[in-house]
DNA sequence: GTCTATACGCGGATAGAC
DNA sequence: GTCTATCCGCGTATAGAC
């Protein structure tokens, strides 16, 4: 062995964070096992030895990624309702998430493929998936307009990544960002 | 020419038509050339007397779901705005259009693919997008109020798509649904 | 307009040296 | 654990016969 104990799973926790950054930014599928260890300084022969197949990499990816996503929320230092989600909206719903989708969520960066993968890896999702609803449903006090929200979150940036012009952009995140304020307004 | 007049214009028609529901249920990039000719009945070598190349047929068939889609949002026979935006949900909202991507919006399926391409392309999706949102604020009144209905609707297929289970997907759609009603009765 | 054949690079994955 | 070398199938695109 001439490689220091724990280094493996270190490595794994580089690859996991550098390759998320890459499949969010341009799509996993469309991204090389090459690409994704070129961007970790590694030649593609040493990516087996960390995962069985790309696959298997991205499950792992999409468990790491939604865990940090969680943690942000935890960190969310607000207590009341009101504060909370306005934290959470001006965070979630800024251009600079719109143009930088590589340190973003990956819900609007990786959802449709996610939703076109086999069972075993959704059912990895969903639960990681749950527990940031159950995060929303703490502070919010409803699961229903929990999902409402997180869908319109979701569906917002998305929208506004494929939009041309910027000043639409910001157009459409202003717009949800608002409606959720008043939506809040009149339930909570 | 053995081939009557008027048939090439039919044919590029019946192309975008059937590679947009192999692209709306596989995504494009991840479909092949063959792949998009073999579902029409064609091999390769006859994709290039239609297209000039893969990213054309991207942006044609863009333009072409994104018609049919106004098309079904103009041929909603409601006018008042309750019943106008109760047709939509129940018709956007439903286990089918979640569970048949290919017959379904372009948005939830190809939008994120759609943010990844080019900047001429984003214009075309950008103008046919926005004489969608006029057709929303026609009926709701609100550009804002538009806007954010768009968001929630696309967010909540893309989300119960990636879902594992069947009971789950029923929950965010009918939590969308009751949310964007309860937004209106607010507003309207 | 469509076919077959082909050029050529990139895809995922494996083998063996270090 | 990482490297280089390699297998082999699929990707986009083109050329030429019908």
């Amino acid at each position: 062995m001439r490689y220091r104990i724990g280094y493996k799973e270190e490595k794994r926790k580089s690859l996991l964070q550098i390759s998320g950054q890459l499949a969010k930014k341009q799509g996993f599928n469309v991204t090389g096992v090459d690409g994704f260890m070129q961007a970790s300084g590694l030649t593609s022969g040493a990516f087996y030895s960390h995962f069985s197949s790309k696959n298997d990499l991205f499950k792992a990816l999409i468990e790491a990624e939604l865990h940090n996503s969680i943690s942000l929320w935890q960190n969310n230092p607000h207590t009341t309702p009101e504060a909370w989600i306005d934290f959470e909206l001006n965070r979630y719903l800024s251009i600079y998430h719109v143009d930088h989708s590589e340190s973003g969520c990956i819900l609007p960066a990786l959802a449709s493929e996610i939703a076109r993968s086999d069972d075993d890896l959704k059912q990895v999702y969903q639960a990681e998936l749950l527990r940031g609803h159950q995060l929303f449903v703490q502070h919010l006090g409803s699961e229903e307009t929990a999902w409402a929200i997180m869908c319109q979150l979701v569906g917002a940036i998305l929208m506004a990544r494929s939009m041309a012009d910027d000043a639409l952009k910001l157009i459409i995140l202003e717009s949800c960002k608002q409606s959720i304020k008043s939506m809040l307004q009149n339930a909570l």
